[in-house]
Formats: structure tokens, C-alpha cells, sequence
DNA sequence: CCATGTGAACCGGTTCACAGCT
DNA sequence: AGCTGTGAACCGGTTCACATGG
């Protein structure tokens, strides 16, 4: 029944989309809501929507649909969206910045708690209300501040690096903005091997490459017809 | 042989990495790499490399490996990346500015030739040695510089009427960053239904969705475990 | 009678084993 | 012998049809 194996990663990307369009419609006065409806907003078959809720439970009225905000407090329970989660952002460069003003990442309970740059002209710069500090401040600052997650937007050649980072630091899991794959043989978090080393489950790595996503966006242009739907970060 | 139908979209996010991974290589002065030393650096199988350039056609040596430069070549042709690309941006705030001045995106074929922002206080700023325009003067600007993409770059609540904007101006692609579905069904372009309507194949529509990104992370996270490979955008 | 929830069929993408070239 | 290229097996995710329950 609920919270089982086999939960493609595709459904998560989904379970997503829901949320966001519940939450419009919540913000719009509309409570109740369909299989199909939802679908259509999100552009997925009405079969998808309920076997992607189904992975999880059953939360519809049959004969009635769904009650808008009870799917959103479910969705919201199960994709972990009730408790805040504390985030460091390293680097401060354009995109940084941008991420640190995202509106909307606060509207959930991502906080931006700590702003890393090694750069001597930004350390000490005052972003959000926050202080941009040296990277050297970092495993500090995850273990006094209780940072769950880390946020990747270093050049692509620092990235590995930061990445290594923060894993040490002990953040649990990383957005990474840069367009490199992160090899997580190397994200070994020391102190553990002489523990249970079967213990260390890794940090989750999800990506964001918006460089990736132009150049697949120049290839469907050209080859129009090989395109289906996609999932994407 | 080459280029036929189903080639799995998974495919061409995964030939992406790889020819990044070739690039780097080249820059090491690396000349050879093999199905192995790709699929290690990008995450994947071995059997998914071949595979995947194998939708493509041949461009190995049995025996011997790949020539980076050769499949580099050939990467960068299949993703059409030999041939300029121009490209708006839709919305001046902090992201489109980060995306405006994003290294790398020049390294490739992508120009950013006109950026537009409805703002007053933004309408006349230079920004990369262009100037913001207001979004009244897209279609000419399209026609007269042969826009081929548009990236939205705009708050959430505008980002559909944008992206019918840059249907109406007539792009071929547009890169959506704002954390909306747009809807197809919309995305007509008017002057066409005259014509063949069978005709219009669409404009496609890639996603990059960092909201998305960080609740997936949230839930894989709390769900360690249920964790496969993931590409994202 | 409606729309959900779900076991089963189906399909597509990944994995595999091996054939083919160097 | 080594590594690519590929038809076939396999597996997982999507689609479907229908049983379930309001």
C-alpha cells in the first residue's frame, strides 16, 4: 500500500506539478478537483495522476474526485514539504544571487541560511539579510546552523570540489546548478569508514543544467517528431 | 541506421553529458576515450553509451575506442550545435540577467540577441551590450533577426501569456524557467489555421524547474533508498 | 451513475550477450 | 585479444479496463 518500492523517479518529478497546480487552484477558490482535471493541467494522462497518488495512498472520494486541500496536506506531508529545511547556497556569483532571491523557495520551507563565496571582494557582502562568508566557515556553520541541504553554483571546475565540500561538512543533499556530473565515488564523508560502513547511505545529488536543457532544446528543434514528453529539473 | 524514430528523449539529455565529457577531455589533451571511460564519468553503463551514440550511427573503432575529437564532431552536429542559434530572453530580473551573462552559453552556438523586459525602470538598461526592450517590439525583432529560441525568464503568473507572445513572434523553442506548465492547447499561432492546420507541428518546450528540483530533493532525502539515476535539466 | 483505485497488459528503454571489426 | 555495434531478453513504467465504493 503506501510508501512501498518502485516509486519511479518520474513520479516524483510529477507528484511536483500537482502540488503547484493544487496550490493555484486553492489560491483561485476552486476546492474540489479530478483525476482528469488535474491531468490536463499538468499534461499527463488522468491514468498517470491516479497511479502516481495511488504509490502513496488513496486520497480521493470516488464518484467525487478530490478535495483540494487535503491533496495538497498530502502532497506536501509525503514530498517532505512540512518541515523547513535549511539551505547554503556556494557561490555568489549572478546566478547565486538569483537563487538567493528566488520567490517562491521561501513560500515552501526552504530557508537560506548561509551565502558561501571565496571570493575576497564578496565575503563579507550583505545578500538577503545574510552575510556572504568563506567557504573555510562552512562545516561550522552545517553543524551549528543544522544545514540540510547545498546548493551548486561554482564555476563548472569548482564544482567537484564544493561538492566534496560539503559532503564533508555533512549536508545531506545537493542541488547542483553546474553543468558537470558529480562523481560521487569521491563523496566519501571521512570519519565514517571506521563506523558501520554500510551505514553511509550517500548524499542525494539532483541536477539543475540549463545548459543541457538549450542544447536539447536545439535538437528538438531540428528533429521535430522524436519529441514525447519530458520530465525535467 | 541513423536517425530514425524512437530514440528514448532520456537519449539526448545523455548525449549532452557525453559531449561535455569529450570537451573537457580534449581540453586535457586527451585524444582516445572508450564506452567505459564515458560511461564512468557520466554516471551511466557502458552498454548505454554504445547504445545511445548507436542510435546515431558508428563512430568508434572496434577494438580501439573512440577518437574524441571525431565524436565530439559528430555530437555536436547531432545536437546541432555547428550552426548559430539566436535566442531572446524574456524578463530582466536577477535569472534572466544570470542567464543573460551565463558562461558557456556563448561557448556554444547560443547568442543571446535581444533581451525584453516590460519594466519601465528596465526598458533602455544595458545589459551585455544589449539594450532591454519592451516585449511590444518581439515580432518585428523575431522576424528581422531570426529569433530561433525564447527562454522565460518571468514570475510564474506571466509565464504562459509569454510564452504565447513568443509563439505568436514566431520561435521555433522556448526554454520555460519559470515554475508553470504551459499549455499547448494554447499555443496557437494565429495566421496558421488558414494554411494546412496539419502543418504546424508545434513549438517545443523545454523545462527548467528549480522549485522542482529542490522539493525533489526534499523527498528523496527523507525517501533515501527509492533512489535511482535521475537527468534533469 | 460517477470518478477513484488497482491488478494486468502493454510498451519502450535499459541491459545483456555476442557477433563483427581492427 | 580488445572494444564497438546490435539484435534479443528483460524489466520497469505507463496505459488500460474494470472492479470498488460513494
Amino acid at each position: 500500500m503506501s510508501q512501498s518500492l518502485n516509486i519511479p523517479s518520474a513520479a516524483i518529478s510529477r507528484l511536483v506539478t500537482y502540488l503547484r497546480i493544487l496550490e493555484k487552484l486553492e489560491s483561485q477558490g476552486i476546492n474540489r478537483t479530478s483525476s482528469n482535471d488535474l491531468a490536463e493541467r499538468a499534461q499527463v494522462s488522468a491514468f498517470q495522476v491516479r497511479k502516481d497518488l495511488a504509490y502513496f495512498g488513496r486520497f480521493g472520494t470516488r464518484g467525487m474526485g478530490y478535495t483540494v486541500a487535503v491533496l495538497k496536506r498530502e502532497l506536501r506531508r509525503i514530498l517532505g514539504l512540512t518541515r523547513p529545511w535549511n539551505v547554503v547556497i556556494m557561490g555568489m556569483g549572478r546566478l547565486g544571487q538569483a537563487i538567493a532571491h528566488y520567490p517562491g523557495a521561501s513560500d515552501y520551507e526552504f530557508s537560506f541560511v548561509g551565502l558561501f563565496d571565496p571570493d575576497p571582494s564578496k565575503v563579507g557582502m550583505q545578500i538577503r539579510n545574510l552575510e556572504v562568508m568563506h567557504p573555510d566557515h562552512l562545516k561550522d556553520f552545517v553543524r551549528s546552523h543544522q544545514v540540510d541541504m547545498g546548493f551548486i553554483a561554482v564555476p563548472a571546475d569548482r564544482a567537484q570540489d564544493v561538492a566534496q565540500i560539503l559532503v564533508e561538512a555533512g549536508v545531506k543533499g545537493i542541488l547542483n546548478f553546474a553543468p558537470v556530473v558529480i562523481q560521487p565515488k569521491m563523496l566519501e564523508r571521512p570519519g565514517v569508514e571506521p563506523e558501520k560502513e554500510e551505514e553511509w547511505e550517500g548524499v542525494i545529488v539532483e541536477n539543475i543544467d540549463f545548459l543541457a536543457g538549450m542544447k536539447r532544446l536545439a535538437f528538438y528543434i531540428l528533429n521535430p517528431g522524436l519529441r514525447e514528453l519530458e520530465e525535467v529539473g
